[in-house]
DNA sequence: GAGCAGCCA
DNA sequence: CATTCTGGCTGCTCG
């Protein structure tokens, strides 16, 4: 068999790591995300691949070839990022540590090294595989070089791979003539200039008709459509100059002895060193062979006999609780794993005897017996689990279970995401694989098909890490305080989202479709308006294209630059709407496109079989304690504009029932006066209906009676403000004020309610001090910008300081509320549902003949959902849609 | 995938 | 001196 040798460039490789993770820093503040994602790409290839031989290639910064036959090439690459910059020696280092050849030299760039190397090798017979992100490449593949592309994906990194076949068949052209076309094309990235005009397409034509630069030339009187003939004719010398430099030197003047590269142990003392010096933690087990392995892993095992799984299962039932989790894919129950310890995890899968109904009878038997249930994730794997219990209410289920990632997010909320590998590392001291690094992208299904000793490890691990950092994590809560609102509000919120999930809305699939195409009809006749008044079709959608329609073709005012080129925002445009008409058709345009898009067209997607809509309700995701809704979201439905509002129309109630919306009347202003104890704000809540009027009559010192308009809205813009975190600046550009009108307006308003100010600089203060903020209910927020030698970050920090325990303690309370709510309508036997949260706002489903009672149990629950010095009013309507209901 | 835009509380 | 008010999600373009 033939020997293989895997090439890497090097540069390219970093770069995309670079790109593809977020950044990571050690704790001597070096960078070290593309470092830990060049190795995370090589790993996969070299356990991919079991290559002979491995080579990584880079750049030296001198000039090359090119740079000298061509001036402008000179300078022109954009300069690589700082914190990319100084991962290239460290990856050097590493490289060199794990004894992998390196290669570079002077006067070459790494593609021509590659190349060259690849040829050679490939005329010895060797296999050859060249990794890169840069698709120059391509030029180099033939039937023994295969050209392999990682891409990262959502999924994680695919490869992908080109031998000549897959050029032909993806670019139409040879390798070889890949080089012309490009040149064509042009390449801004590299600085390649092309042939003006002439896109992929055109070049693609041109070559696969000609073969090449030169014989189209020799043809070019026979070229269509002109414009590429006359730009060729013109271009030529510079299309011939771009082959040049895009052309890979596979004579590259250099000594490469392929036994150099030979492939040995890379898992070296030094390698493993470095490691450890960048914290690469979990790549650690992988370098230290020594190191032992954790100890619980031994003990996975797999059940397969009915005689053994009832002697665990007889076991589980004396112990205090329980690790577990459901094995499920596309809400199929595949198998469960179970844990009970360090010594004993197991993992039993769907079949034969093991039937769907017998695991999960016994698992809900464990349970019966009082043991307690920890898991990661309860929510998404309640539906598997139905528990068919008498008592249904949220409260009394909370009590059996333990959800660890609820706690995770409780002691840390600013994560972007929870995974058992990051509890085990965090919560029990322990590195153990995730599933990328044990099954990749192979599918569950997949995986337990072909007995795959990494999906035990996977299953196993998951119920094993639930289980092992349940105490550290109920720990921490206790000490942080947290323990009573992840037993008394979190927990049981989870069973009242799971039933909110599983109830959905219902919405008229046809009613949706006829708002679009009326929607469709003027938007036709808005696009071809536009495009009368721009003199031009251009993409309106592209706020590119439309700044340069705007601000350069037409010379409009107020241009303001983003940092890609023209603000075309909606607050500019609207300076400009009543001048030109063509800015209000825009605008008008924009309002349309958007509510076809994103709700006309994009709900409908989500209507199931059932005619409902189930949103997933998300309870570990923002930073203050809110939840948020996906796919759809059902929080973000307009409002505002009355077209949009339209929308509403299409949620309806089933058959016999109607819906009760309830809305906190500024919720977050009557905490504020609540925390603060400000005596003025307090009092004008008792007097006062109206409370943005009577800020304005006490701020202002005007009679209540006499406060105009302008001064109500500028005193609720300070309102809102203050409860953001307040600056001259934001509240100036809000009301459309210079900056000092508006520090004015806090200092007035500051003035007036001193206590106010006193709370929120207490707030700051303590933050510096602790780290932390905290709501009413003692969720914290950790606020690290605080101590920012940036301005700009510590300013942030200062506004989310006054912002989070607000915005946290209106969150804490109305889940206080759901809970309630969703548990009165149990217990008290009713067919109503709650179905939606949106913040300060709930939406039950009512069954006519528990109208009233339903508008009890929403006034009673949510007004007494916390104890306020101001009391905590609601507004209530019922309708037959959502629309009607607000 | 980043950046812009726009919808909500 | 800078540079700007909290928290989310989705759709679109473009490199």
């Amino acid at each position: 068999m033939s020997k293989k040798l895997v090439l890497i460039d090097g540069h390219s490789i970093l770069n995309r790591a670079f790109y593809g993770i977020p950044d990571l820093t050690n704790s001597e503040g070096l960078h070290t995300n593309a470092v830990y994602g060049f190795l995370n790409i090589l790993f996969k290839i070299l356990e991919e691949e079991k290559p002979d031989y491995l080579t990584v290639a880079f750049d030296v910064h001198a000039p090359t070839f090119r740079h000298k036959m061509f001036e402008a090439y000179k300078g022109t690459r954009k300069p690589m990022a700082e914190e990319l910059r100084q991962q290239v020696p460290l990856m050097k280092e590493m490289l060199t540590a794990m004894g992998v050849k390196i290669i570079e030299k002077e006067g070459y760039e790494a593609d021509d090294l590659l190349g060259t190397i690849a040829k050679r090798s490939e005329k010895e017979g060797v296999e050859v595989s060249v990794v890169s992100g840069d698709r120059d490449l391509l030029q180099l593949a033939t039937d023994h070089i295969k050209i392999r592309i990682p891409k990262t994906k959502r999924t994680g990194t695919e490869i992908e791979d080109y031998n000549t076949k897959d050029v032909i068949e993806r670019y139409q052209v040879t390798p070889i003539q890949f080089i012309d076309v490009k040149a064509l094309m042009g390449d801004t990235a590299d600085n390649i200039p092309g042939v003006p005009g002439i896109g992929e397409k055109t070049a693609t034509n041109l070559i696969v008709t000609y073969g090449s630069i030169e014989e189209a030339y020799a043809h070019v009187e026979e070229i269509k459509p002109n414009r590429a003939k006359e730009n060729l004719k013109e271009h030529y010398d510079m299309a011939v100059m771009s082959k040049t430099l895009a052309t890979i030197d596979i004579n590259a003047k250099i000594d490469y002895n392929l036994e150099d590269a030979a492939l040995g142990n890379l898992y070296t003392e030094d390698a493993y060193l470095m490691c450890k010096r960048l914290e690469f933690k979990n790549m650690l087990s992988r370098f230290d062979v020594s190191a032992p392995k954790n100890e619980a892993e031994k003990h996975f095992k797999l059940i397969t006999d009915m005689a053994e799984a009832e002697a665990f299962f007889a076991i589980a039932k004396k112990e205090k609780q329980i690790g577990f989790w459901l094995i499920q894919e596309k809400g199929e129950l595949l198998g469960i794993s179970l844990s009970l310890g360090e010594e004993h995890t197991v993992c039993i899968l769907i079949g034969g005897f093991m039937t769907e109904d017998y695991l999960l009878d016994a698992l809900k038997q464990i349970f019966a017996a009082g043991v307690s249930g920890v898991t990661f994730g309860l929510k998404e794997q309640l539906s598997l689990l139905s528990l068919d219990v008498k008592e249904r209410t949220s409260v009394a289920l909370s009590k059996g279970f333990f959800d660890t990632r609820i706690a995770a997010y409780l002691l840390n909320p600013l994560k972007n995401e929870y995974t058992y590998e990051d509890l085990a590392k965090d919560y029990v001291g322990l590195m153990v694989p995730s599933r990328t690094d044990l099954l990749g992208k192979m599918s569950l299904a997949q995986a337990i098909e072909e007995q795959s000793e990494a999906g035990l490890k996977y299953f196993c691990f998951v119920s094993y890490t639930a289980y092992a950092a349940k105490t550290s994590l109920e720990e921490q809560l206790v000490q942080t305080n947290m323990k009573p609102l992840f037993d008394t509000i979190e927990m049981p919120l989870l069973f009242t989202l799971f039933d909110m999930e599983k109830e959905g809305i219902a919405a008229d699939k046809a009613a949706l479709s006829e708002y679009g195409e009326k929607l469709s009809v003027r938007i036709s006749e808005l696009e071809k308006q536009i495009y009368e008044g721009a003199g031009e079709e251009f993409n309106i959608n592209s706020p590119k294209q439309l700044g340069v329609i705007l601000f350069e073709k037409l010379k409009m005012p107020y241009a303001k630059k983003t940092k890609t080129g023209y603000s075309t925002a909606a607050d500019v445009l609207e300076k400009l709407a009543p001048e030109y008409p063509l800015v209000a058709d825009i605008l008008e345009y924009r309002q349309l496109a958007k509510l076809k898009s994103t709700y006309a067209d994009g709900l409908i997607d989500y209507i199931r079989e059932d005619g409902r809509i189930h949103s997933t309700f998300h309870q570990t995701v923002t930073a203050t304690g809110r939840i948020s809704s996906t796919e759809p979201n059902l929080q973000n439905i307009p409002i505002r504009m009355e077209l949009g509002r339209l929308i509403r129309k299409v949620f309806l109630p089933k058959n016999g029932f109607v819906f009760v919306d309830a809305d906190y009347s500024q919720i977050e202003l009557r905490v504020l006066a609540h925390m603060s104890g400000d005596e003025m704000l307090i009092s004008a809540y008792k007097e006062a209906q109206d409370i943005h009027r009577m800020t304005a009559s006490q701020v202002f010192h005007v009679p209540f009676d006499e406060v105009t308009d302008l001064q109500r809205r500028n005193a609720k813009a300070v309102n809102f403000g203050i409860v953001y975190g307040i600056s001259s600046f934001g509240l100036s550009q809000d009301l459309s004020i210079t900056r000092k009108e508006a520090a004015d307006y806090i200092e007035r308003y500051f003035e007036t309610y001193p206590g106010i100010k006193s709370f929120l600089d207490g707030l700051v203060a303590d933050g510096k001090k602790d780290g932390y903020v905290t709501t009413m209910f003692g969720r914290r927020r950790p606020v690290p910008e605080l101590s920012s030698s940036n301005y700009m970050q510590r300013s942030f920090g200062e506004r989310v300081a006054m912002n989070a325990p607000i915005q946290g303690t209106a969150a804490d309370i109305i889940k206080i509320a759901m809970n309630r709510v969703h548990d009165r309508l149990l217990q008290e036997n009713m067919k109503s549902k709650l179905l939606l949260q949106v913040h300060d706002e709930l939406l039950v489903e009512a069954a006519e003949d528990e109208v009233d009672k339903v508008q009890k149990i929403l006034e009673e629950e949510m007004h007494h959902a916390a104890d306020l010095k101001v009391s905590l009013e609601i507004d209530m309507h019922t309708g037959k849609n959502w629309y009607e209901a607000k």
